[in-house]
DNA sequence: CAATAGATCATCT
DNA sequence: GATGATCTATTGC
């Protein structure tokens, strides 16, 4: 995806990041699940309360990375959106494994189903082998991408409410690729 | 299938 | 010193 895919609000970023395919080095997989953060006037973003030396990045330019650590032991991946100054970012939830599944297999440690491989935000992390080395990425020239994939057609979207957050928790900012096996919760559609 | 506990650390108050 | 955009293993129905 070019520039201008990410330049836009994070609600319209987070729907049409469904079905895009995320590729990391050997590994790839379709995105199936999504949600999207606010910014400033969104209490469950990072950037709520302004910028500081961790979500400087989210207040930069649309089409970089923001990679941070969750309860000390997963990484998780957004993208930045919107223009410079305005922090909506897109949290990636799930991909459906595409290329390097046996590679995404090995640094789950050991036999898992597919469906189990990538079906959450640090799962993800793992099995893709994205780190806090990858904050900052530039999406449209590092070595994180997402691309369009062949074979595309219209899909169907469900909109739930996000996970895991205290504040705002009814808001429905969680896209789901409908009838996903891939995805983290698949009965919450 | 649902509920629960425990692991673990960068960031912010 | 408290907090969290999670995951796994384990328990009990």
């Amino acid at each position: 995806m070019e520039r201008p895919f990410y330049e836009r609000d994070a609600v319209t970023v987070a729907r049409e990041s469904i079905g895009k395919i995320l590729v990391h080095g050997k590994t790839a997989g379709r995105i199936v699940e999504t949600e999207a953060y606010l910014g400033r006037d969104d209490r469950a973003s990072h950037a709520w309360r302004g910028a500081t030396k961790r979500t400087q990045v989210l207040f930069g330019p649309a089409g970089h990375a923001y990679v941070y650590l969750i309860y000390g032991m997963y990484w998780c991946l957004n993208f930045v959106c919107e223009p410079p100054g305005r922090a909506g970012c897109v949290l990636i939830r799930a991909v459906e494994p595409l290329c390097g599944v046996a590679l995404m297999e090995r640094r789950r440690g050991g036999r898992k189903q597919v469906h189990d491989l990538a079906s959450g935000p640090g799962k993800l992390a793992v099995a893709l082998g994205i780190t806090h080395e990858r904050n900052a990425a530039d999406l449209v020239r590092g070595p994180l991408r997402v691309r369009q994939p062949n074979d595309a057609g219209e899909l169907e979207i469900a909109v739930t409410p996000r996970i895991g957050i205290r504040h705002n928790a009814d808001w429905p900012l969680r896209f789901v690729l409908a009838g996903s096996r891939y995805s983290s919760r698949p009965r919450l559609i």
